[in-house]
Formats: structure tokens, C-alpha cells, sequence
DNA sequence: CCGCATAAGTTAGAGCGTCTAACATATATA
DNA sequence: TATATATGTTAGACGCTCTAACTTATGCGG
């Protein structure tokens, strides 16, 4: 059979990858119809099985959930990494290059954004997710590390990482909502980025 | 009957007023069990009617939702005109306050802040909700404007007033999440919200 | 290469939730 | 007082999640 087209659908009994189908269709289906209009019996209507299938694979629907918004996580974390790796090491550049990639991935992939993020914690709950949540902010804290040329990750580091986190954070849900990013008017983003990595990285420590 | 308290549950045939009793039902449970688990039959349950009977005052589960997050961006325009009414016209303190008040509220009323601004525009689309939140902004705007000495909505005010909005919606979401709130350390808040409203106010226009 | 354990599907159905239709009762007004 | 309307009720269709019991494919030891 052909290979090189990952397929959704199954060819006979058996589907091959149905663990990768599901969460592709998973994917695919809180992108279009999102988060909160998600069904499993959909997702199974999609990837061609039974809407019993998916419980060989996954405990229940929020299991199913996690899995994809991992994948989505690590998806997030790579991009952020490749975008700062050709800026020269500790600039303030290459803060605003992650947060611009963050920026990015939550507007083309805004449901696995509000799945991470949108506060359904309490729902999403699961300490993988957690963890992945950790390592991506993991790569701020080493790059502001790094900028104001220090070792480790110092209680001012942690502050002035979660200062530039809180703004990019905020700007992507106003700027992933068109009706909300409409009530900004023109901003010049790059320009905001890079100022704002600067001042905060550049300031005496609160 | 006893009218001093609200009721929730009814006498007789008739409740009284039903539509106030469902939103109320809906705000609690919202809080307690989280936006996506809500159900509509639950809020009847507490109400003490049968699962019917909120047809008759909104279209549908949307619609009760929809409702129930108006009320409670009423609450935090009034709690944030009531914040910087006491304090100088035209100096940032007003600026900080609003943003005081914003993250105040999202913390308290978590459930309503994710219903509003969780991105699911798309879901609890409707031009009452987001003329509640149009005339929210306003205030600050206005407020903007006042510190800049500037008698109407600039685009300059527009953008000073996006830029400091994104900041202080970043760190609602943040701070009113446990885990993530965890990820900052200690943060000093006032002071925060107050150096950022003198930077942004102050700066040469972007 | 066969037989069998197990992995990975299937169908059937319980149980809950949304919402509609048809009916019932209270309230308000002519 | 009669009646129209607003506001409740019950019954039930339909979709969704998830489990139980059954079926089919796969892979591995002899």
C-alpha cells in the first residue's frame, strides 16, 4: 500500500496507525469546528472507524485531547528553538524571535492554543502536558539567562521571563480573535517585540 | 413571600423570575465545575425546574451562557469605573487601577473571564456580548486618553490602550491559573501594573 | 508452518445531555 | 368573568461518551 500519504482512513480490518490518525483528526477537527464543539464521534467518522475504536488508544475523550495538544506543544517548542538558532547567541533578538513564534503558532493553530491555554487546566489536567508546558518556557528562561549573562535560572530571570511571557501571551489571544486584534488598529509587531525584549531585558532588576 | 433573598428554587407553578434564577444557576456553576462542563440540566436542577423550561427564556445553551457573561462584564465595568473614581483625572494611577480590577476579576470570576476571552468568540458569538466588551475598553481608552492629555480616541490612544490591554490580559490569564501563576515566582503587582502604565503612557508615540 | 495469546477492531446498548412538540396552568387584560 | 398569553410540565427524538461482549488480525514460540 501506499505510504507516503499518511492516511486518516483504514484500508481493511485493521487500520494501521489509528493512534496517529486520531490525533491528526483531533487536530484537524478543533482547528475547524473548535475545542469546545469537538467530538470523538466526528474525529472517528473521519479517521473511518467505530466510534468505539479510539478507547484501544486512549482512556476517554480528554485523553485524546492531551495527546494531540502535546504533539501541538512540541510542535510550538521546535519552531521557537529553530527561530532563534541563527541570531547571535544572548541578543535580545533572539527573545523577540520566540516570542514572535509564539505569536505565530497561536494564531494558526488557535485551538491547541486555547486547548493549552484558554484555562481549561482544571479539564486538560495531565502532568505530560504540564511538563511540556515547562520545557517551552524552559527555552525563554535559558535565553533571558543568556542575555543578562547569567548562569542559571535566577529568581530575576524567572520574573523578567514571566513579565515577557504575560505580554506575548496576552497579545496572542487579542491578536488570534479578529474581532478583539481589530481594536488595536495597526501595531507594528516586530517593532513592539523587539522593543519590549530590550526594555525588560535591559532594566534594572525589579 | 419572602423577597429579601434571590431564590433560586420556586414556590408554586411559576417561579417568579426564572430567566435572573437560570443565570444565576449558570454563573455558579460555571465557577464551580468550569465552562465545558456546564449543562443546562444542572442549572435546571438548581433552579428547581424542569430541563424545559429555560426554552422559554433563551434560544438555547449559547444563549444562557451568553446571558450570564453579559451580567458579568457589567460587573467588572462597574467594579472598574468604581476603582479610579476616587483617584487624580488624568494621571496613571487611574490606568493602573483598571488593570488592578481586570486581573482582580478574572481571578474571581475565572469562569466568566474564560467564557469572555478563551477565544470562543467563534461559540458565544453574539453583538451583545461584544458591545459589553466595546464599552468596557471604552473606559479605558478614555482613561488613555485623559493621561495624554488628548480629547478623543487617537490612534495613538487606540494603540497605547492595545498595548497595555495585551499586558494585563496576559497576566490574568497567568495569574489566575495556578500552575502557571507558579511559574513566575513572586510578582509584585501593583507596582508592576503601575511602572507599566507611567512607561506606556509616557513613551514618544510608536 | 501452526496454534494461540494478545492487540485492535466491531456491534449493542446504557446513560446523560440538548432541544422540540404537545399539553397544562397561572396571570393579565378586555 | 372569559380568554389570550406567558410560563411552566411531560414525553421523546437524537447525538454523544463510554463500557461490555464479541470478532478478527498479528506476531511469536514450538
Amino acid at each position: 500500500m501506499n505510504v507516503r500519504e499518511k492516511k486518516l482512513a483504514k484500508d481493511g480490518y485493521h487500520h494501521g496507525d489509528l493512534r496517529a490518525g486520531l490525533i491528526e483528526a483531533t487536530r484537524r477537527l478543533v482547528e475547524e469546528k473548535g475545542p469546545e464543539k469537538f467530538s470523538v464521534s466526528e474525529a472517528c467518522r473521519l479517521a473511518g472507524v467505530s466510534t468505539a475504536a479510539p478507547y484501544k488508544h486512549f482512556k476517554d475523550k480528554n485523553d485524546m485531547l492531551v495527546a494531540m495538544v502535546i504533539d501541538g506543544m512540541d510542535r510550538l517548542r521546535g519552531n521557537m528553538i529553530a527561530a532563534c538558532a541563527p541570531l547571535p547567541p544572548g541578543s535580545p533578538d533572539r527573545v523577540s524571535a520566540l516570542g514572535r513564534e509564539y505569536i505565530d503558532f497561536a494564531i494558526r493553530e488557535h485551538g491547541v492554543f486555547r486547548l493549552k491555554f484558554g484555562g481549561f487546566t482544571d479539564e486538560l489536567d495531565d502532568p505530560r502536558l504540564e511538563a511540556a508546558g515547562d520545557e517551552t518556557f524552559g527555552v525563554v528562561l535559558e535565553e533571558v539567562a543568556a542575555c543578562l549573562g547569567v548562569r542559571d535560572v535566577t529568581a530575576d530571570v524567572r520574573r523578567r521571563g514571566f513579565i515577557l511571557w504575560s505580554f506575548v501571551h496576552g497579545l496572542s489571544f487579542l491578536l488570534a480573535d479578529p474581532k478583539l486584534s481589530a481594536m488595536g488598529g495597526d501595531v507594528d509587531l516586530d517593532a513592539l517585540l523587539a522593543e519590549l525584549a530590550v526594555r525588560v531585558l535591559s532594566d534594572a532588576p525589579g
